[in-house]
DNA sequence: CTGAGGGTGTTGATTTTTTAGCACCACCGC
DNA sequence: GCGGTGGTGCTAAAAAATCAACACCCTCAG
């Protein structure tokens, strides 16, 4: 198994474990329009099928059609996808990447958001021993 | 010019920029050697130029040989990492995804990064307004 | 019963990506 | 001067990814 999920993948592939990522587990349709510049639906559908194949997905039945899945779970994707991303331009340096994080403008009720940091901060700082 | 410059490279084309992005200007051979299964260095150097022409690069001479530059600055690459990751992982809640990364247990010296946290958020609170 | 609608599996063709080979040039040591 | 080393550009071929068409199956309305 490899460490780095998103650096096997083609372009279409990453797209679509994106898709499916944002959006919850996903239909074929779904997916689909979630795809930018979309393909056919069943080019989507093949791609997906390739994606159980490689043991990316799974899908189960829910009425009439599959829905499809994630393998990793969230909570695994978004440590991943944050290492990685920390690694690769952050210099591995957790801390200069939350100073960014912190420096995002777009962070709405930023106070408020700020206070609750202040709060994880201090649960990290009790758990921590 | 697209949003999200990753979604639109090839995997050998990310798995590069990855490369560049990690450490820093290179030339084709350094390139080479932070490559997961590597290929031969002739296509590494067809990949690059490649990618100077769709503009992802620049290359500027050194000596005898051609060191490779993104084009796009470290710190707008950056924030355009954490952003994509924040919104595809982490339903756009840039607080979650510092929660995430405050429990990321490899951080070294916990505390005082921590500390320097809290001084961070003051920081950010004066200069908020 | 029968045909339309909406799902699936399979397959082969097309397109893109990826690769390696080859020709050329500059520099250096002998 | 001359061959070897180490870089480059270009290009064709191999491999992978992407796509769309088609056949089949189920369900349900008429």
């Amino acid at each position: 198994m490899s460490k780095k999920p998103h650096l096997d993948l083609s372009r279409r592939e990453r797209q679509i474990m994106l898709v499916l990522f944002e959006n919850g587990p996903s239909t074929a349709q779904q997916v689909l329009e979630g795809l930018p510049e979309p393909p056919s639906y069943s080019a989507v559908r093949t791609m997906l099928r390739l994606l159980e194949e490689k043991g990316q997905l799974t899908h189960h039945q829910e009425g009439p059609r599959y829905v499809y899945t994630p393998v990793v779970s969230r909570e695994k994707a978004q440590k991943s996808a944050l290492r990685q991303t920390v690694q690769s331009f952050f210099d591995n340096s957790v801390e200069q990447a939350m100073a960014t994080l912190i420096g995002m403008d777009d962070l709405p009720q930023r106070d408020e958001a700020l206070d609750r940091l202040e709060q994880m901060i201090q649960k990290a700082r009790n758990e921590g021993r």
